[in-house]
DNA sequence: AAATGCGCCAACCGCGTGCGC
DNA sequence: AGCGCACGCGGTTGGCGCATT
């Protein structure tokens, strides 16, 4: 298990000065070697020659935090392309439908909506999403099942294709699975896609 | 106005996995 | 093949702010 072995490390909310150290490092180097960026009251604990280069240039000294630390507030705060504020109606609904076919693969998830980060996800679906998802369940008449029935029986007598979900899944600039949100048999092979997908990530 | 409860979000922790040696 | 390191992921917690009493 990952022990950053430290035990005078800062812990808890971020300053705006380590935010700023946090991010010259990153523009320097890139979002990796987090190891790196752990930094003990200006005597780096280093473990590649980078961190003495940036020594000897005055880059990072006072940043006190863990390499775990680092990557979690780069990648849930700091990063550019971070979405902040309050999720759309149809980031949520997308949420829902992707909860309901992979579960708590937050970070799945985070891939197909951009901007989001796995942590918000899992904090707006436990905060938001798992109430209105609960109440459904307890409606008995109004089972998963039965809404797909529905769907479907709606979809036959009007003759037509689905094409109302909303499109905002990363990746769709393309129109490469807009039929992936049908509730329809090929949901499945939705699934099969969008994990495909994953591995070309 | 003060005390208490509750919800939300940022951050931490432990575990699993990939990769280099 | 085995080991250790670094990173990624998901669950959990702590603290802050707002609402209610």
């Amino acid at each position: 298990m990952e022990n950053d072995g430290n035990t005078s490390l800062n812990k808890g909310a971020w300053s705006a000065d380590e935010d700023a150290t946090l991010a010259q490092y990153v523009a320097l180097h890139g979002p990796k070697r987090w190891k790196c960026v752990a930094i003990k009251s200006g005597l780096f604990i280093f473990t590649h020659t980078y961190l003495v280069q940036m020594v000897e240039m005055g880059v990072v000294a006072g940043l006190n935090r863990c390499g775990k630390s680092c990557r979690l507030r780069w990648l849930n705060y700091l990063r550019p392309d971070v979405k902040r504020g309050n999720f759309s109606d149809a980031e949520e609904d997308l949420i829902l439908r992707l909860h309901r076919l992979i579960g708590n693969r937050w970070s799945l998830i985070a891939k197909r909506i951009p901007g989001r980060t796995d942590n918000e996800i899992k904090n707006y679906w436990n905060a938001h999403l798992r109430k209105k998802e609960k109440l459904m369940e307890k409606l008995p008449a109004i089972s998963l099942a039965a809404m797909k029935e529905n769907l479907w029986s709606e979809e036959a007598s009007n003759g037509t294709e689905s094409q109302e979900t909303e499109d905002i899944g990363g990746g769709n600039e393309d129109g490469d699975d807009d039929e992936s949100f049908d509730v329809s048999a090929s949901e499945l092979n939705w699934v099969k896609s969008f994990l495909e997908l994953e591995e070309d990530v």
